[in-house]
DNA sequence: TCAACTCTTGACTCCGGAGTCAAGAATCGG
DNA sequence: CCGATTCTTGACTCCGGAGTCAAGAGTTGA
């Protein structure tokens, strides 16, 4: 690896670093969306290949298994949707009500809009080798935490009637999980209206009576 | 039935066909349960063949091929599963609320105590060979009529109160196929309580207040 | 321009699953 | 008990996906 320059500057990748780590980014994109919407038996890495342009050899040539692409595919998708749901301002900020409301359309539209992929991580996790199985727990820890923090503060301040979060946790994380399934048919207006609609419904698990 | 005596009654199979059919049952459930636990793709014929004692080449002696043998199992177990919801008397008299409390838990606990299989289908209904599908679509409407049937009674009745149904309905039914995933680790007493308690919050999406 | 390095290719092996089939075992009806 | 029928077996072919690798194309820095 780079030795550039009398001085190499250890902090600054050199230009040939930041070419393999574009591509390698590229790759999980690829990666994380095709095993996302089709399984991961049902793709091969030829698929994957076919899909980036290149042959299946070249991805040996970053990644040392289908297993080790997958899992470091899972990581980086996870890792992003994460930070996102933690950066929201409306989270962390206004009436509880509100800021569950906020989490929960963020949530469903990055898993219908970007990432249909994801939620098949949540939706059958024995479905990923064993090696992955550790990751998907830590990722799907990590976005209930979010959801939990907020719910907590809603009991906290008397806005959320709920007499135990876990179970209303797991069900709304089931209910958004689901969305790309029956959403996959849907598109522009109806869909954003539909994604409204649905997180109003998942609010009245903690006691919001609409109109 | 069939004591098979001088006149054979053209009605009633005989001692090979019942043995038959009795054979191939066999193979369903078995296929079901497999199916069901890892999916299409993870699950071969010699899988399925192994669990039996027997050969592939039997399984192919009743069944053409890998989809024509998924394609009954998906069948057969989703007649007998929807055959017990549209039979439990809780569904059809009392308060709305009850019967409704009665179809989610029979739901939730066929789900997780008999057939961890078969919520795969609703799950993931991309991961199955598109000859499935129309089927599955067709047992998933079966159910949701069922459902329907009691919410509209419990919004006409106003011990409902619910502005929009369909999403209601979808939440339910997605919130119920996840229960296998993370009932997976529980037995006994803990199943029971978790099941109750994951149904009585599912009943919040209706309007009903606990305690 | 050249040498060293990075990347890509395509042809290769290996393996496991789908599906086939002739032959033999088990069962049935008489 | 025997012939016919039903069922099971195990060895077979075929195919597609995982993983390997030597050789060549493309880049880089001097």
């Amino acid at each position: 690896m780079g030795t550039e320059g009398a001085v190499a500057d250890a902090a600054a990748p050199g230009r040939v670093e930041r070419k393999r780590g574009r591509r390698i980014q590229e790759i999980l994109t690829t990666a994380a969306e095709l095993f996302g919407a089709q399984g991961y038996e049902a793709v091969s890495l030829e698929d994957v290949a076919e899909r980036l342009d290149v042959t299946k050899g070249s991805l040996y040539y970053y990644f040392a298994s289908k297993d080790e692409l997958v899992t470091a595919a899972i990581e980086t998708l996870g890792n992003e949707w994460t930070a996102r749901l933690e950066g929201l301002p409306a989270g962390r900020e206004g009436a509880p009500l509100d800021r569950l409301r906020a989490l929960v359309r963020e949530h469903i539209g990055i898993a219908v809009r970007e990432y249909p992929a994801a939620l098949r991580l949540f939706l059958a996790p024995q479905e990923w080798p064993s090696a992955q199985q550790a990751r998907i727990k830590e990722l799907r820890r990590r976005h209930d935490q979010v959801f939990r923090r907020v719910l907590e503060a809603g009991v906290a301040s008397g806005d959320f009637t709920v007499t135990a979060i876990d179970p209303v946790l797991l069900c709304m994380h089931a209910a958004m999980s689901q969305t790309p399934v029956w959403c996959a048919h849907l598109t522009g207006r109806a869909r954003e209206r539909a994604i409204d609609q649905y997180a109003e419904t998942l609010l009245l698990l903690v006691g919001h009576r609409p109109g």
